[in-house]
DNA sequence: GATGAATGAGTCTTCATTCAT
DNA sequence: TATGAATGAAGACTCATTCAT
């Protein structure tokens, strides 16, 4: 595995021993949980800090939408900050993985190959709550100088990394016309990406402008 | 006029007793100050807003940052939240009018024109501390829904709408070739605009990008 | 028996359902363990309690310290208070007891008898993670009121009437010249409780001090 | 001045920017009180702390006690634990210089300078709700290890430094008879000592030991 | 009996807001 | 008008206690 994650940014998932789950009948005054409590609270706190932002979220409203009680967030994290930071950690490395090694395992054209990363991209993160991570990173990144450096580093990195692979194999392979790399990810992921922004905050903003997805953009990219 | 303003975001910059004013006679520069109090604020607000977001920023260092105590800045705005709404109004709707009016003054072909804007977008606001609003909108959207509701009608509508207006003048004119107009509009802006919300959060992100400025991005998009 | 322990001072060891007590067969190491988990505990809780103060002492030390869990504490005492006074209780009522029975038991001239008394004080308990417990109370005095009642009248003024006693028969018998018994007491005393109370806390504090142990003092004492 | 204490002991007596004190009229919800909060503060601090311990103690009740609220601790004092160590510094410092300088001031004979220091000291500290702070500095010496030292190197070192120099005066001149001094600190203090830490904490403890007073100790121990 | 996950009351600490000066 | 000391409500965090396993 040759990803470089500033070390803070890796740890694992927390497991507590594991316990076998219960059985299920009787409606108990709380549960035995410990396999994947960490996930649950991990989603409410990802919900929650999209929402709200850090600072305005109060672990309260975390704790009561993952149905435990606040005492219990600190079982698994040791503080506010380390739970975001997990929640940016684990939302998307799994991902990133993903889409990595799904690109490794194709054999399409070029173009087949960029439309299919950006359907994908679209609809396993792009049409997600996932992607409120990255406007969370966006506005937390004065409060939280690493967390940024990492998603730029290594989540932006990594998606553009893949789409300049394939731009370079197609203009490699003379199916698509020589262009400068780099800017053209930009271009070519910037509309994406903004839309992708502004879904999580400015809302169903700039009606009309939803024509643009996937199909449309890989049609227009595909022209250059 | 054609601005629809909720209403909590039309209020005047706050007018103080203005001391000697308009009197011209004997205005020693502390006194002059006191006029432009509440934008020497305001400048201090956005910085810290945009450093560090709503709920994290303090009034104290707003206030230290304006040079001011604390209370004073109590004499101009209600509440800290009065103080973000007025931020993010008095910042851009002078802007706004001003791109307005020389979009009406211009004879230029819609070529260049849409080069003229770009260019302009770029110099007075992509590249200003201006264009920490849009971040600071972004992120705080979850908080501020009618913010949220301003930046996207009044701020992005005027500026696509802007966009639109040479787009369909060139097509009208024959110029351009017929397309799509709102997804075109898009598609132009979302690099510049995203690159502005990555320099002001994830910073020098994306390194290599940097080329895509104005000029560049015009030559592209003509193209299509 | 003569002791007159408030109620609450009074019960005793607490005694979990003994397995295969009394029988004497089958008895491995780890079932007879659980006959003594109660002092094993209270020697745990002592060491905790002496270190961190009752209200910054974590059970969860405590627990760890005697390698159980936090939850078999309560199997045992019913509160963090009760095992508090549990640990002043149990810790020093047997050495008074046995401080009393040797004092009987004694035939000794009266000077033998303070310095065997003096030098047994200090063997049996100045020297002991005991006298901790003297800090401790100490300490918690304002919190517990009725612990310290108990340490003053029970433990301090059993120690006082012994040693209130040997003076007594010593002067009786014309071997010590005449003396007011309690504030001579108190001398005699004031140096070996106020330097087992500094090496519980201040530590080694006032080096050179070191030489006053029991036999220097007897000496010095016996004098007057 | 040649004390060495340990640099964060040192900090002086916060000092916001004087204001000239209120005029005493009328009943304002609240009143400016910079110059002499931090004594006021300190002082309410110790008597709470005193009673309760550091970690039983509530800055509420601290607060109330000093009749200001809780935010107003924190205009003074950065946290718990800093008030707590501007307590134990604050309280004696004064005290210890104060005795310092009567000492060289003294002419008397090494006999009466005993005598006048031990009823100095008892009249100045024993007697006085700072005692308490030796107390304190006992019962938290495991949690503030640099307190515990401040207060045996300090305090308890001062004061022996000086009772030594008196008894090294009075044999130099023949006048004592010639002992080792520190023993003879050790066993001079002690009883006075233990006296208020009795006092402090298990209370009237020992009824009878009262006569034990300056005046009677100071005919003993001049026997020596 | 033992365990340790879950709970929630209790405290420290921060900071927007007020108001005497 | 300007100040900044004082306030107190709000929220992070701890830890004694409970209880399902």
């Amino acid at each position: 595995m040759s990803r470089s994650d500033p070390a803070h940014l890796e740890t694992p998932l927390p497991e507590p021993v594991d316990t076998a789950a219960g059985t299920g009948r009787r409606g108990p005054r709380w549960e035995r949980r410990k396999a994947n409590r960490p996930s649950e609270l991990l989603q409410a706190a990802l919900e929650v800090f999209v929402e709200r932002g850090f600072a305005s979220a109060r672990l309260d409203d975390v704790a009561s939408r993952a149905g435990v009680s606040k005492g219990t967030l600190y079982l698994y994290f040791d503080s506010k900050e380390e739970l975001f930071k997990a929640v940016v950690r684990h939302s998307i490395l799994p991902l990133i993985d993903e889409f990595r090694a799904s690109m490794q395992a194709s054999e399409a054209s070029s173009g087949d190959l960029l439309g299919e990363y950006l359907r994908a991209w679209w609809t396993r993160y792009g049409s997600t709550h996932l992607s409120g991570v990255a406007k969370l990173c966006v506005a937390e990144s004065g409060n939280f100088p690493e967390v940024a450096r990492f998603w730029r580093d290594e989540v932006i990195g990594a998606n553009n990394a893949l789409v300049a692979g394939i731009l370079r194999r197609g203009i490699d392979s003379g199916e698509f016309r020589v262009v400068e790399i780099e800017p053209m990810v930009h271009l070519i992921m910037a509309p994406l990406v903004l839309k992708t922004l502004m879904r999580d905050s400015l809302d169903a903003c700039c009606p009309g402008s939803a024509s643009l997805d996937p199909q449309e953009l890989i049609g227009h990219h595909l022209d250059m």
